[in-house]
DNA sequence: CAAATTTCAGGGCTACTGAAATAC
DNA sequence: CGTATTTCAGTAACCCTGAAATTT
C-alpha cells in the first residue's frame, strides 16, 4: 500500500493551485458554518460595508458573484435581517440593497472567522512566502480578470 | 459605475487563492471538454498510467477522489472503452481497474490539453514566479495533507 | 467480530446558462 | 429599439456523508 499521488499531478501547477485552494475553501467553509454563513454571504456583506448601498447587479460585479446567485444569497441575508431591499426611486428596475445594523455585526463576526481561517490555512508559510504568494496570485488574478 | 472589488477581499490571501484557482479550473475544464473529459477522468487515467492496474479504493486514495465519485467516473471511462473492470482473484471485494489502449491514447490527448491549459493559466508569470509559486503551494499542500 | 470494498442515493457549495418580465 | 435589472429554473462540476451488501 503505497497510496502515492502521481507525479503527473503533483508536478502540474494547476493541480497544486486547485488542490490547495480546495483545502483553503474547506477550512473557510467550516469556519463560516460556525457563523451560519457561506462565502457568498461574506463577500456580499463585505462589499456593502466597503462601498455602501448598491443595486444587486453592482453587488454581483464587485463581489464576482453571478446575478443569479446574488438573488439567492440576498434572499437568505434578507430573511436573516442582515440586509434590506428597497426600490431605487431613480431606476425602477433596480433594488437598493442596504446592510442593517445586525448585518454589520454579522460582517464583523465573519471577518473574525475568516481571519482565523487564514491562520489555519497559511500556518506552514513564512512571512516571506506569504508575501510572495500574495504578489504572485495577485498578478494571476489581475491578468485573468482583464482577459 | 466603479465596479471595484472590495479590498477586504483582494487583501485576503484565501480569496486570492480560491479566485485564481477558479480561473485555472475554468480553463482546464474548457480544455478537457474539447476531449470529452473532466478533471476526474484525467486524474484517474494519469494514476493508472503511473502506477498500473489498481482497485477502485487505491485509485481514489492516490488521485484524491472520493470513493463515491470514483465509481461514477469509472463508469464513464468504462463505457468509453478507456478502462476495464475485472474481479480481483485475490480479493473478491475488489475490482481491478486496467487502462486500455484507447485509454492510453486518451490519456496522451488529455495530457496535451492540460499542458496547453498551463500555458494559458500561468502566462503572466515569469519563470521565477512560476517556480516560487510551485514551491509555496507544494508546502501548503503537503502541510494540509498531513493534517 | 471488526474492517475493507463497491455501490447507490443524496446533499452542499461554487459557478454558470437561458428565459421571462419589467423598465430604462 | 436595444440594453439593463431582477428573478426563476435548471445544469455542471467537485466534494462529501450515510447506508447497504459483500467479503476479508
Amino acid at each position: 500500500m503505497d497510496e502515492q499521488t502521481p507525479t503527473a499531478l503533483t508536478q502540474l501547477p494547476s493541480w497544486l493551485l486547485t488542490q490547495s485552494a480546495a483545502q483553503a475553501q474547506r477550512i473557510v467553509t467550516e469556519r463560516f458554518a460556525a457563523g451560519g454563513a457561506r462565502t457568498y454571504h461574506f463577500r456580499l456583506l463585505a462589499t456593502l460595508v466597503e462601498f455602501g448601498p448598491a443595486s444587486q447587479a453592482a453587488l454581483g460585479r464587485r463581489s464576482s458573484i453571478d446575478r443569479s446567485d446574488v438573488v439567492a444569497a440576498l434572499n437568505e441575508l434578507e430573511s436573516d435581517g442582515y440586509v434590506e431591499r428597497s426600490p431605487d426611486p431613480a431606476d425602477a428596475r433596480r433594488n437598493i440593497i442596504t446592510i442593517t445594523t445586525a448585518g454589520k455585526r454579522q460582517h464583523k463576526r465573519l471577518t473574525n472567522l475568516v481571519g482565523k481561517a487564514q491562520e489555519e490555512i497559511f500556518a506552514p508559510l513564512s512571512a516571506t512566502d506569504r508575501a510572495r504568494l500574495a504578489t504572485i496570485l495577485g498578478k494571476l488574478l489581475t491578468y485573468h480578470q482583464e482577459q
